[in-house]
DNA sequence: AACATAAATCAACTAGAGTTGATTTGATGC
DNA sequence: GCATCAAATCAACTCTAGTTGATTTATGTT
């Protein structure tokens, strides 16, 4: 399929969304996702290769995973983090619904 | 087509992806562009719609503008602006890149 | 020219997001 | 038990993004 998910997720409301583009919308948090984007990843791991002080690190991934961006889970007394695609795609559909009709012309002042 | 545009567009940079995603994570311009999903629309018409201070939609205008999110064009003393469907589809695209292989399991700490 | 309206710009102020360094919590190993 | 390491949490501080009200620029009207 040449664009999976597209049609899939059903529409979300713009507060989802407004939660998602503001919890992207930091350099520091973008490196973040842009590092899970190759895959999952533990905070030490992240820490170190970004290096970025530990709770500045800590700060941002709860920003990332209380808007629903990020997964995570425990091994040991290590933490892995993971992107969710599901929220990528649910914006993906957001923002396609955006411009869906968006061309109309203004018809409003004389 | 089911998804116009999915393949279309070229890869952005992060940067580029950045500066979109800083500019939409603002309730008060997602409203703006919301408004602007249906169509064009002339500053005064917004105002009166969103019930907005003249000089905050502007700078919130300003910002969407800069960011590419926004054209305008000037009809006489009234200006109207519309979504750039482009600046659209490429965030779109820079969010399907993101999420293609995020999947890969950690391999990292012991 | 004088006036009225649309929109952008500016300076002063405000608030909230992000930073920093220290402390706490929790898991593992000795 | 004690020590060590990973990660989260906390309080104090900083700084930038956004707000506000007034002013300016530009277009059109009489």
């Amino acid at each position: 399929m040449a664009d999976p998910g597209a049609l899939a997720s059903p529409a979300i409301q713009s507060d989802q969304a407004r939660a998602l583009l503001k919890a992207l919308a930091d350099p520091l948090r973008l490196r973040v996702i842009e590092a899970l984007g190759g895959g999952e990843r533990c905070v030490c791991d992240l820490t170190t290769d970004l290096g970025l002080a530990q709770s500045k690190l800590s700060f941002h991934l709860k920003v990332l995973k209380e808007a629903g961006l990020l997964a995570d889970r425990q091994e040991g007394r290590w933490i892995y983090y993971r992107l969710r695609p599901e929220a990528i795609e649910q914006l993906r559909s957001w923002l396609a619904e955006l411009g869906a009709q968006c061309s109309k012309p203004a018809t409003c002042c004389p």
